[in-house]
DNA sequence: TCCAAAAGTTTACGCGTGTAAAAAATAAAT
DNA sequence: ATTTATTTTTTACACGCGTAAACTTTTGGA
């Protein structure tokens, strides 16, 4: 499309015929120029390629147009998709995600804020990893960068909190097991990293109770990201002591029942609804595998899509805004139950 | 640790008692300067907290100490694991790993190269989409910057190419599959976006012909990134339309496997090696979950890990050397079999 | 046609670091 | 102790763009 190598916005002003204080507010924010000037240096922009020096370019701003995302755990297809969502919004707004993964790894989680710093986000969205946090350090992040949490809670942390109503979702499909069949016990891992864990337990507790059943608590032992792995080995070993006290198990996430599913398949348990079937078994997350598992995972589905565009959209008006809220809000999205095969 | 904010290289050079040029050096390469000098660097480090603004840093760079990293789709756990330790190498080697997901969509391949390049980047590791991919204009982004392939090779792209030996690896599991039993079919998709897919068509026929056998394609229609979904709407129908020319079928991939075993199970299909079952199910990656569907899948591994350092040293190396090689060097890693209970 | 408001131009400086060159200081070796 | 090689200091400029101030031009009504 051209010859010359255009090299900076000096070379750049001269070829398009503008002068270069305006190129670099064109830059900023195309709408800021005069509509004609704009096609003037679009023509321009279309002849010669030329994209300003993103080095020299933040040098002087106070903040870039960069959004941190930093996820627990990327190799987890629900963080992975959850971020996917999260980086298109990010990049309609015209800013420039940069997606960070800690691996579960809390030292990783600060060391990734800290190289976010480097970079002077305008913001951060960050799902934390939760108990094994180095909450402290966390929250000296926050208090200077403007940060919303989504996913899983941690006290007075952010900005703002975007996730998932525990209390109903959990609510929701207690309801439908209790009502479908025998009351469910309730599997999770004893020691959980998930802030999302313990609220789900307690949430179990309440609704079943209010349904006038007693609790049961199947706890895992494990530590860690591996939750099929524990969910696998756990529930292989409750299968054969036999100490089930009901046909019935409910899943604190979708990775611990597809380690369950496993089990009870190579146990030779046969689970699902029909009358062959020893188990139920439900998850929680409407994990995208969920619905390929043996059988077919029926579970209760976080609005991936709501939790994404919230906490994106109260980011953005919160780098809009004075900076700081006056108070930290808090949005819980409903999930939705999703009925197949399992229970 | 201390009252004075330091803002800059010049303050931080008067609080540590060395000369700014000399701190600029340590910071490059903390080893290019005398060992009193360092200690008395870090000792400044330790008291005080500054960071080079990087910003700045990199402006008069000619490249940086950044590194691209490119997967076609970040959802999909097998590439999520493999950049998690493509991450930890660039790490270690002192590099900054920048890791970008291309959604399966051909132009957010293109647009995350352009964006890498605005970063001036030391070097990239791309695995790039496939069929789909804009090869021209992958060829001219590597042709300004250092880049590595992996995982699936496009034509003289690229410095080097690193992955697997399709033919070693599905050799492989031909072999086991019918030396153990009926000798298998093929599953894959009719047009794969992934090179790796016609490569290993072309294995099985190679292989499974050299063993006096005929080969059978079973090809599914489909396109995207949905492989399990794929796997099981085809799979369905294939069972139900009775066109099993054999009980034993090798898939192109484990994601694929996955669909199929789920459609298998709803068919009420037993899949395994004893007399009951009626079918066999291979596939191929060793994806993550495959060690928890229902049965646990058969499959040939791809050794994530030496895939992982192989292309980050080889990176790391054009990097040194002259910024080219002289040659372009294709590395294949072999495949292990690796026996559940599926086949 | 004239005038106020809006937008663009000119000029100039600042940001924080890389880096080159010459001079000075230090360390290693004779 | 002297020489020599290595490292550090001093000085100075460059990088590419943000941005402020004063000035000039364009725009859109009245």
């Amino acid at each position: 499309m051209d010859e010359p190598k255009i090299k900076n916005m000096e070379e750049f002003a001269a070829v398009s015929g503008i002068s270069r204080p305006t190129i670099s507010k064109y830059f900023n924010d195309p709408d800021s120029v005069r509509k004609s000037t704009r096609r003037k240096i679009e023509a321009a922009l279309d002849r010669f390629d030329y994209r300003p020096n993103m080095y020299a370019m933040n040098q002087n701003r106070r903040l870039t147009k960069n959004i941190g995302v930093v996820v627990p755990y990327l190799a987890d297809p629900f963080f992975a998709e959850i971020a996917r969502i999260i980086e298109n919004h990010v990049l309609s707004a015209g800013y420039r995600p940069v997606l960070l993964g800690s691996h579960g790894d809390p030292d990783l989680e600060i060391d990734n804020l800290e190289n976010l710093r480097l970079i002077k986000p305008a913001g951060v969205l960050l799902a934390p990893l939760g108990r094994v946090s180095d909450a402290e350090r966390l929250a000296a992040f926050c208090a200077d960068v403007p940060t919303v949490l989504f996913d899983a809670n941690i006290e007075d942390l952010g900005a703002a909190f975007v996730g998932s109503d525990n209390d109903q979702s959990i609510g929701l499909i207690v309801e439908y097991l209790c009502r479908t069949g025998a009351p469910p016990a309730f599997f999770e891992i004893r020691n959980p990293v998930n802030p999302n864990a313990n609220k789900r337990r307690a949430a179990y507790i309440k609704s079943i109770e209010a349904l006038g059943h007693k609790p049961h608590l199947l706890q895992a032992d494990g530590e860690g990201w591996e939750f099929e792995q524990i969910g696998f080995s756990e529930g292989t070993r409750i299968i054969q002591e036999h100490d089930l006290p009901t046909d019935t198990i409910l899943c604190s996430n979708d990775r611990l029942a597809i380690g369950l599913l496993s089990a009870a398949y190579q146990a030779g348990l046969r689970v699902g609804l029909g009358d062959g079937c020893a188990l139920r078994v439900a998850g929680h997350d409407d994990h995208p595998f969920s619905r390929y598992t043996c059988p077919t995972l029926t579970t209760v589905s976080q609005d991936y899509a709501a939790i994404a565009q919230k906490s994106a959209e109260t980011l953005f008006a919160l780098i809009d805004s004075s900076k700081h809220f006056d108070s930290r809000e808090e949005t819980l999205f409903n999930g939705r139950l999703v009925m197949r095969g399992s229970a």
